[in-house]
DNA sequence: ATTCCTTTAATTGTTAACAATCCATGGCCG
DNA sequence: CGGCCATGGATTGTTAACAATTAAAGGAAT
């Protein structure tokens, strides 16, 4: 409940000391749910899993409430639980309150930051642009360093409530989001040359400047995604396929 | 977890339809922590307890992980549980972030809110002002309102995930602060006025400045507590009680 | 007397069996 | 032929016993 997730690729060694049954197990479902090998909206059945995991079904209830707690599944009492299904209506859902919460974060790390820092977040952007000479195409891991990016900041605003808000409890869920709407990691240069101001204005202490820069920062992506989004829609509608009728309650 | 709590006080008849016994002492558990029956800090055993509420440990176990989530205990794995131990340092730090939630739910409130929601803000308001010239002493119900106008706007802002964060995640942990500070409820007049600006600015559909009066008004907030605490521990130095050792470590 | 180790009691983690609830299938009646 | 009710299977909720880990108490050696 209180890691502090450190994003550097997702590694197979399972770093954070796993000490219980339901913790590894928790580990690998989370690992499963975000890359999708349990698509969304695939029902979850204790007897299955717990076989499949070789447990018994006590850790694995206690793995599956702490899923729950991180929003991957959705339980319903006496029912049973299925694997989130995301819309994109709760996409930008989830980027206005990454607005809120990182423009606070870069307003609060303006001040808090210390200079060990605010240097490794200069090398963390060195690392980025240099990955943007060698391969623009390969947006992927270019967009885990954006994670690291932010996170750096949340860290830096030494508030604890925000860090356990934003890099543990939503980190999960943006990883989903990011993988089951494949991630249009669009606007790679503009998003540099966004995050080098940002830096910029916490070195120089402007806490005004940087939580500024950072709101518009994750607006323009949210405006990237709406946009792209829309895109794909427009293109979708001459394509034989309709919207499955689940979804076509959307428009509220 | 999804059940967006009504804050209309806390009446005895548990209404959100207890399907399960994990639930409901789930229920009997919170309210005993937010009241203080259970002290901070306090340890919590699961035979003791489940034996106390008449129930297995299996259940027990359930209801208090979702303690867990809503940080009111904290669990070390293999060793056990404690009521949470909060500081004035972590209040400041929840300020902070319901500062940028609220301003953003407000921002969206404006932009969304339907007039019958608006006309129900009025009400509360209206309440409000009755209270206040009734008994302007007893500012612990017109606390409670305060609660109630807030989370009217976080649900105005119809931004689910929003609602879920602050009227569900950080509810109940809102409570304890308030009960284990002794909620500090000055400046009840000032508020007032503040509230009515906030509602001015959202019917007006103006969503800049219901962002910044918002945000005004939970740091005048927080700075109110910040004062009052200082003012305390100035006071208190005069006495023979010296701050007990493991909370001496705050000046970070 | 103090430090280290051993032992022991208590608590947490885990398991498997039991009970209650839900959902779907199939038959019955209108 | 369609809708309602009963029945069966499966899944979740609950319990109690067992295993593993931890922290503390007590004794031996330096």
């Amino acid at each position: 409940m209180a890691d502090y997730v450190t994003p550097t690729l997702d590694n197979d060694a399972e770093l954070p000391a796993v000490r219980t049954l339901a913790e590894r197990v928790f580990h690998q479902l989370q690992r499963a749910i975000v890359r999708g090998e349990l698509p969304p909206g695939t029902r979850i059945t204790e007897p299955e899993l717990s076989s499949h995991y070789g447990i018994s079904r006590g850790p694995l209830r206690e793995a599956m409430r702490r899923l729950e707690t991180y929003r991957l599944i959705e339980r319903v009492p006496h029912v049973g639980a299925r694997v989130v299904k995301l819309s994109m209506e709760e996409l930008l859902e989830l980027f206005d309150v990454r607005e809120a919460l990182e423009s606070m974060a870069a307003r609060l790390a303006a001040k808090h930051m210390t200079p060990e820092e605010i240097a490794g977040l200069r090398d963390v952007l060195a690392v980025h642009e240099r990955q943007d000479d060698l391969a623009s195409g390969e947006a992927y891991y270019q967009r885990e360093g954006d994670l690291d990016f932010h996170y750096r900041i949340v860290q830096g605003s030494h508030n604890r409530m925000l860090m356990t808000i934003l890099c543990d409890d939503l980190y999960y869920l943006v990883r989903l989001y990011r993988t089951q709407f494949s991630a249009s990691g669009t606007r790679p240069h503009q998003a540099f040359i966004e995050h080098h101001r940002i830096v910029d204005a916490i070195e120089s202490g402007d806490a005004e400047l940087a939580e500024l820069l950072m709101r518009r920062h994750v607006s323009a992506s949210r405006e990237n995604v709406a946009a792209s989004y829309a895109r794909a829609l427009e293109s979708q509608a001459d394509d034989a396929q309709p919207i499955e009728p689940e979804t076509s309650r959307s428009a509220t």
